[in-house]
DNA sequence: CGTCGCTTTGACACCTCTCAAGGGGGGTGG
DNA sequence: CCACCCCCCTTGAGAGGTGTCAAAGCGACG
């Protein structure tokens, strides 16, 4: 079941088959969540992590006023929430923004994998490096970078993530997300989201309609989103 | 020389006197760098990941037209590039903001780490995902919190991560940077960036003037950061 | 005592937010 | 099968927070 979604660490590293096996024998239960599912909340002790399979997921933060930040996004192939193996329990909600279908991972099974594959366990530890790698990425470009420019950062992002889980074509990917979801990712009001959705669409670069995204100019959408995939470590050595 | 800077640690988890004598044979040279010095740059491959010792790190990405954003900001005891020990190579270029002094943990150390101290290894993993939970705070502060709420959040979480390892008192502590580092932290330009401490300073809340912070009621500055020190993870287990 | 970097302040511009209203599409119940 | 409703998208007008540009003050250091 999770072989599929192993691709994302083989582009990085090799997996050798007791690896995989290891892994394969740490899973624990298939569960599905509905559309807009808090199924993790800050501060709650959890005993599992989860693998997506499928659907979409964000983890958030609520302020006190009522606006919501999303912090990640989270395609299948991800563990949302692995570093809740480590730190017990999360700063952070998770909510499936789509239907979705994840495995769980008992703690105490990825502690065994901790203390018999140490290579493995490098690998995990990968994992949530690379979740904070996007994380800085989102910081600057929450940070410094336009609407405009974030929105197609952020769009780009999506694509390069959602091709190496064999999610996107050159040209499109499915996004089942609400204009309001985005713009809690991007910083911004969904009032605000859809202007610049609309200067996107009109210039030609990118279309975000009935939760789909469709390209119609790659490098000219890059440019100006000032995207640079580095961040995403999909080479094992830098350029 | 690392054992005082292992409190950070064991807040959070018992160190058994065999993983003390395991990291410090880890250890390896002590190096000091200049303010200013940028002394890995993104995409360098690296064989070594700094604890630091004394003085204040910086992690930031560069954009083509010259703004720059401050991703993270470490005080004595973090490891601002634990994280290159997976990822091989780093997305963002580290730089000492203060004249610094680190030690070095050369990878092949590290790894063996990984190979005969698993408890030990999950607690240097805790240590990047405690990063990455410093990291969403931020998100959060660069996308929704104003430019005084922003301020006055680091300053409060600045106080508390200090505070940890022995550098601040009640009341104050030094942070010898200057309003444009602070700026590139903020997302925010260094003139707005002066004009919210003015605000700050003449409500009596905090004052941040040649290079250090004297906070003159944290209890209000606290409220005007909305801050909750929970994603630090001083505790044990949720509140 | 001059220089250089950092801080401070003012005036004005502009990006994004707020508030408000209307449009469209899909699901549900009568 | 139709009508209604709800959620989401779209658009406009005006407000406000933060950026830009510019200049002067200040302090450390040589």
């Amino acid at each position: 079941m999770i072989e599929k979604h192993l691709m994302k660490l083989r582009i990085r590293d090799a997996i050798s088959a007791e690896e995989e096996a290891a892994l394969a024998a740490a899973a624990g239960d298939v569960v599905r969540y509905a559309a807009d599912q808090t199924f993790v909340t800050a501060g709650q002790e959890l005993g599992n992590s989860t693998l997506l399979l499928e659907g979409l997921i964000c983890r958030y933060k609520d302020l006190s006023d009522g606006q919501r930040q999303i912090t990640a996004l989270h395609v299948p192939g991800d563990f949302p929430d692995l570093h809740s193996f480590t730190l017990k329990y999360l700063d952070h909600n998770i909510m499936a923004l789509t239907p979705c279908t994840v495995v769980q991972f008992p703690h105490a099974r990825l502690q065994s994998i901790t203390e018999q594959h140490p290579h493995l366990t490098r690998m995990l530890w990968f994992m949530t490096n690379l979740d904070a790698a996007i994380h800085r990425e989102w910081e600057v470009s929450l940070g410094r970078r336009s609407a405009l420019e974030r929105t197609a950062h952020l769009l780009c992002e999506l694509h390069v993530r959602l091709s190496v889980v064999g999610l996107a074509s050159d040209r499109e990917y499915a996004l089942p997300i609400t204009q309001t979801d985005l713009a809690e990712c991007l910083g911004l009001t969904s009032v605000h989201v859809n202007r610049v959705l609309k200067d996107l669409r009109e210039r030609g670069l990118v279309e975000f309609r009935g939760g789909k995204v469709v390209i119609g100019d790659l490098a000219e959408l890059r440019r100006a989103g000032e995207f640079d995939p580095a961040y995403l470590y999909l080479e094992r050595r830098p350029r």
